[in-house]
DNA sequence: CATATAGTTCGATCTATAGCGAAGCATAAA
DNA sequence: TTTATGCTTCGCTATAGATCGAACTATATG
């Protein structure tokens, strides 16, 4: 008993309604002020100052000071990776907080993971990397090979900022239950794509909007996204 | 807003301490009675079953009477991976409960997780499982040559007991921070080992400890763990 | 049968904390 | 400067829920 590290600190951190909310909506890799949290939370700007000096506190989530705004953004990807965990059990076991609407399938066909794309497409996008040879090993390495297929994307890894941060990792996804790419390279090839006009962010949310060229480049250099089936109602 | 699954529920049920610290205890795989549950969260039988009921209309736990005691246990795979996760973000974050000690570097080493083997040698097996073209693709598929290697260990994949649940499925580590390998092949390994004397199970906690000629026969199957280099003190 | 043990249910208490009104700072614009 | 906006601190209330004592049910054992 009273093995490894404090679990419950954390989880009651998430666990209060106001401060998933906010933490869902930093989900979208955005930096959001203190008042455009509150307003996601849906609680007043005293109390939401409240959450997040605590939020803050214990490590999820990191300020940013500009003039007169205060910015938050998630404290880094295991944040995220274990919200997308979270979001994963919850929907498995049915806790869903909406009934499923329009927005909700494309939710599952992409998305944004803090900084990364994730949904059906993300998944696809990961195993076609692997199959490809892109990504190699168990750690995940670019092979040479795979430093041209992303060169004739348009992509320089050595352009990319350095940074301890790893290149790449995997993130479990909580609506195709499978992994998909995060790490430095999965932000840049999000980024990548927004770019070039594949797709774009929706404003409000975190569905990631491909457009029909964009479509067609991706599934030109990934391969189409199979819908796995789905064994519950 | 308002988007995807409850997240809340769930972390506000992991989120108390008395919560914690039972499924914490779940995580050695074994199940555990509701007084011994009582015990490891420090509280009194009442509030452990007000506490149990709770856990197990959340899906968290699942239940199953035998006579008059009632055996809870983690209610699936996806429970102990958010637990894990979870505990890699708490110990990143410094929120260890307890002061490093000796039965902390052998957790590090070698551990149950749910019921398969974590930790460095956890990590160390597979890596080791997909280098040598054991497991294959992004899927982790066993190979052919994948079985015969694991039928030379005296482990045959058709005797395992039949289910839906995945052969095998990648866990993060939060003491070696890479994954491991869950699902039922990760389970027939651990229980395999522990058949064979390679290790046993320490009395009250989650250290896996292994023999001198267990440690042998893993090292010369799977190769030595290197313990990574930790950057932070 | 009686007795012990495992678990639950009920009721009462008590504490932690989420919530907000009001006032106080800080920065930016006019 | 004044005025407006973003954020925080203080103080209070209300409420959820964690805790336990005591009584109750169920299963095992002698």
């Amino acid at each position: 008993m009273r093995d490894g590290p404090d679990i419950a600190r954390v989880a009651a951190l998430i666990g209060d309604p106001a401060r998933a909310n906010m933490l869902s909506a930093l989900m979208s890799g955005k930096a959001l002020t203190a008042t455009e949290l509150a307003q996601e939370a849906g609680v007043q700007a005293q109390t939401a100052s409240s959450h997040l000096s605590r939020l803050v506190e214990g490590g999820l989530v990191a300020p940013r000071k500009s003039g007169r705004h205060k910015y938050f953004s998630l404290a880094g990807e295991e944040v995220a990776e274990v919200l997308e965990a979270l979001m994963g059990l919850a929907a498995g076991k049915g806790h869903l907080r909406t009934r499923t609407g329009p927005k909700d399938q494309a939710m599952r066909q992409a998305r944004v993971c803090y900084n990364h794309l994730a949904g059906e497409m993300g998944v696809q996008m990961f195993r076609s990397l692997q199959a490809q040879g892109v990504l190699v090993g168990p750690d995940l390495q670019v092979s040479p090979r795979g430093r041209q297929f992303l060169k004739a994307l348009g992509l320089d890894l050595a352009s990319l900022p350095k940074s301890r941060a790893p290149m790449c990792k995997e993130c479990l996804d909580w609506s195709a239950r499978q992994s998909h790419l995060a790490g430095r390279l999965g932000r840049a090839l999000l980024s990548h794509f927004i770019e070039e006009g594949w797709a774009r962010r929706q404003a409000d949310s975190r569905v990631v909007q491909f457009t029909p060229q964009g479509l067609h480049l991706f599934e030109k250099h990934f391969g189409k996204a199979v819908r796995p089936q789905e064994d519950f109602a």
